[in-house]
RNA sequence: GCCCCCAUCGUCUAGUGGCCUAGGACACCGCCCUUUCACGGCGGCGGCGGGGAUUCGAAUUCCCCUGGGGGUACCA
C-alpha cells in the first residue's frame, strides 16, 4: 500500500508493465562497496516487487574500460549473491547489455540522428581549445561554465556538408529553455532551471556516445521503470529528463541514494582502507555480512533488528525508508555483523567458507584484524593436511574457534595455535616473561595430582585418527563428561576447580588463554595429550 | 564562483506537531556468567549544528546562517 510508486510515475500516471531496474557499472575498476550498495538496492527493490534486475555495462570510455574489470565486477556481484536477470553474460530480451556493443550496432548514432532531424540536436565544430578557453573565461567571470551555442545556429545543410567533407564534429543536445522537475522517491521534488545546463555533447567527435545520452537511450530501450543510483547523479537526472522529453518519453521514477563517506567525512577512498568488495572477501568477510551492513547504511527495516538475511531484506526493503543523509563507513559495525554471520553458519558451511584461509594461505602469519595482508586464497589445498592433522581434528578446531571470530582470516592464527601452541616443556625453557609467569602457575599446590588424574583416564578420549567431522559433538561431549568427573574428583581431593582448568590448559598449550578446554581435549587427540601431560609433570607440585 | 543535495549520541539509525525528561545498534566503560578469551546477560556514558518564524505546543513545518557532500568534461 505504501508501494504506490511501483505502479505510478512521479506525475501519478500508471507505468505499464512490471518493474524493471538496472545496475550500470562502468568497468574502469573493481567493484567498490559504494557501487555494491547501489546494486544491492536495485536488487532488493526488484526482488521485493517481483520485477527484473538488469546488469548493463557502461563501457563507452574505451581508454579506461577493460574486460578484466568487467569480469571481476561480475564475479564480485555474483559472490555477493546479487544475481541479475539480464546481462552481458546471460543475455536477455533487451540486449546487447554492453554499451560498446550497442554503440557498434549504431543504436546511439541512430538516436542522435533522430534528434538531429528534429532539430533537437546539432553539429558542433568547436575545437577543444576554444571550449577550454570559453570555460576559463566564464569561470573567471564567476558564472557557471556552459557552452555558448556558437554552432547552434549553423544551418543543418551547411553543417551536414561540413561533416561530409570530413570536418570533425560532435553532436550537441539543444537544451530547451524550460523548468526541469525531478521527482525522486528518496528526495522528493527538486527543481532545476535549464539555464544552468549548457548544450551538452551526446556524440563525441570519434563517434563515441556520451554518458547522459547513452543512459537515456538505453533506459528507454530496456524499458527501465526505476532508476536507483548514487546521489552524484542527481544533477545528471536534470539533463536526462530533458533527453527523455526530447524522445517524447516519460522519464522513469528516480531514486538517488546518498554516498558512502570515509571516517573523516570525505568520500570513501583507498586512504581509508579497503574499499572494494574483493578486498573484503580476501580479508575474510562473508557476503551475507557485507550486504547486511551495506543495506543498513541508509536503510533500516521497520523494527529494531540489525542482523538480516538477504531474504528478510528482500521481504522488507522499501525505497522510502532509505535515508537522505550520507553515511560513514564504519568497519567496527561490519566486524560485529561479520562475527554474527559467521556464528550463524552451519558447521559444513563454515568449513567451506574457511578453506581458503587455512593452512598455506596464511601459514606462519597470523593476520591481525587491522593490517591483514589480503593474502590470496589457495582453496585447492587440503587444509587439514597442510596443518598436519586429521580432518576430524580440524573439524574440532573449527568448531572451537567459530564463536570467537571477527573475520574468517582470523581463524588461521587461532587454529594454528590450537595445534601448535608451544607445550609447557618447551615453553619453560624458552622462558619469555609471559610464558614464565604462566609456567609458574604449574608450581601451585595440587597441579601434580591433577596431571596424574588426567593421565589415568585418557583412554576415554578419542584418538586423533578416530575423529571425523561427524563426531565432533560426540567427542566434545565425551571431553566435557570427563572434565566433569575430574572436577568431582578434585572436589573430593580438596583441589579447587580453578587448579584443574589452569593446570590442564597450561600443560597442554603453555598459554593462559585459548579455546575452551573440552574442545582442546577433543581435538588434540589422546596421544598428543599424553605426551604433553608427561612433559609437564616434572614442573608440577 | 555557480547549481543541487544533506544535517538526531563518536558512528549507523528510529522518530514525519503533543506518545520524546528523543528509542535501538556499533564502539567505549562498568558489573554478572566463566579456568582464560570470546559469546551471552545487565547497566552506564553520549545527540536533535546555530538563529529566527509559525503554533497552545517543534527533533518533527518555513526562512536565514553555518557545516558537510555532489555536480559544473568530447569520464561514468
Amino acid at each position: 500500500m505504501t508501494e504506490s510508486y511501483a505502479t505510478a510515475t512521479p506525475a501519478g500516471g500508471p507505468i505499464p508493465g512490471p518493474v524493471r531496474v538496472r545496475f550500470a557499472p562502468s568497468p574502469t575498476g573493481t567493484l567498490h562497496v559504494g557501487s555494491a550498495r547501489t546494486a544491492l538496492y536495485n536488487y532488493l527493490f526488484a526482488r521485493h516487487l517481483g520485477g527484473s534486475y538488469i546488469l548493463r555495462v557502461e563501457d563507452t570510455d574505451v581508454a579506461r574500460s577493460s574486460l578484466e574489470h568487467e569480469q571481476s565486477i561480475l564475479v564480485d556481484l555474483a559472490w555477493l549473491g546479487l544475481q541479475w536477470d539480464e546481462g552481458p553474460d546471460i543475455g536477455g530480451d533487451h540486449g546487447p547489455y554492453r554499451q560498446s556493443e550497442r554503440s557498434e550496432a549504431g543504436i546511439y548514432r541512430l538516436a542522435a540522428e533522430r534528434l538531429l532531424n528534429e532539430s533537437k540536436a546539432y553539429y558542433c565544430f568547436c575545437s577543444q581549445e576554444r571550449l577550454e578557453q570559453l570555460k576559463t573565461e566564464t569561470l573567471a567571470r564567476g558564472d557557471m561554465p556552459k557552452y555558448d551555442r556558437c554552432c547552434a545556429a549553423i544551418p543543418p545543410d551547411e553543417a551536414a556538408a561540413r561533416v561530409a567533407a570530413g570536418e570533425p564534429a560532435t553532436i550537441r543536445f539543444r537544451v530547451p529553455d524550460t523548468a526541469i522537475e525531478v521527482t525522486d522517491i528518496i528526495h522528493g521534488r527538486t527543481d532545476f532551471s535549464s539555464e544552468v545546463i549548457g548544450d551538452f555533447i551526446i556524440l563525441r567527435s570519434d563517434g563515441g556516445v556520451s554518458y547522459n545520452f547513452a543512459v537515456v537511450v538505453d533506459d528507454i530501450a530496456m524499458e527501465i521503470t526505476h532508476v536507483i543510483r548514487g546521489e552524484d547523479h542527481l544533477t545528471n537526472a536534470a539533463r536526462q529528463v530533458l533527453v527523455f522529453q526530447a524522445f517524447g518519453h516519460e522519464p522513469p521514477a528516480w531514486a538517488h541514494h546518498s554516498l558512502i563517506m570515509g571516517p573523516d567525512g570525505g568520500k570513501l577512498s583507498k586512504r581509508h582502507g579497503a574499499t572494494s568488495v574483493g578486498e573484503f572477501r580476501r580479508m575474510g568477510y562473508l557476503p551475507s555480512a557485507i550486504i547486511n551492513y551495506l543495506a543498513l547504511l541508509s536503510w533500516s527495516p521497520g523494527g529494531e533488528r540489525e542482523k538480516l538475511a538477504k531474504e528478510e531484506m528482500v521481504a522488507e526493503f522499501e525505497l522510502q525508508r532509505v535515508s537522505k543523509s550520507p553515511a560513514i563507513f564504519d568497519i567496527q559495525k561490519l566486524n560485529w555483523l561479520n562475527g554474527l554471520h559467521i556464528r550463524d553458519l552451519a558447521r559444513e558451511e563454515f568449513h567451506l567458507a574457511l578453506a581458503p584461509f587455512i593452512g598455506d594461505a596464511g601459514s606462519g602469519v597470523t593476520p591481525g584484524r587491522e593490517g591483514a595482508k589480503a593474502s590470496e586464497a589457495t582453496p585447492g589445498r587440503d587444509a587439514a593436511a597442510a596443518l598436519g592433522v586429521t580432518p576430524g581434528q580440524l573439524a574440532v578446531a573449527e568448531a572451537a574457534v567459530q564463536t570467537s571470530l571477527v573475520t574468517l582470516a582470523d581463524a588461521n592464527g587461532q587454529i594454528l595455535e590450537f595445534f601448535t601452541a608451544t607445550p609447557l616443556a618447551v615453553s619453560v625453557d624458552a622462558a619469555s616473561p609471559d610464558e614464565e609467569s604462566v609456567a609458574a602457575e604449574l608450581g601451585e599446590e595440587g597441579s601434580a595430582a591433577v596431571l596424574e588424574m588426567a593421565s589415568a583416564r585418557l583412554e576415554e578420549l578419542p584418538a586423533a585418527a578416530e575423529l571425523t567431522a561427524g563426531t565432533v559433538d560426540e567427542a566434545v561431549d565425551k571431553a566435557r563428561a570427563l572434565i566433569k568427573q575430574w572436577k568431582k574428583s578434585c572436589k573430593e581431593a580438596d583441589i579447587p576447580p580453578k587448579r584443574l582448568f589452569r593446570t590442564l590448559r597450561i600443560a597442554l598449550t603453555g598459554r593462559g588463554s585459548g579455546p575452551e578446554l573440552p574442545f582442546m581435549l577433543a581435538g588434540l587427540g589422546r596421544d598428543s595429550i599424553r605426551e604433553r601431560l608427561e612433559a609437564a609433570k616434572p614442573y608440577a607440585k
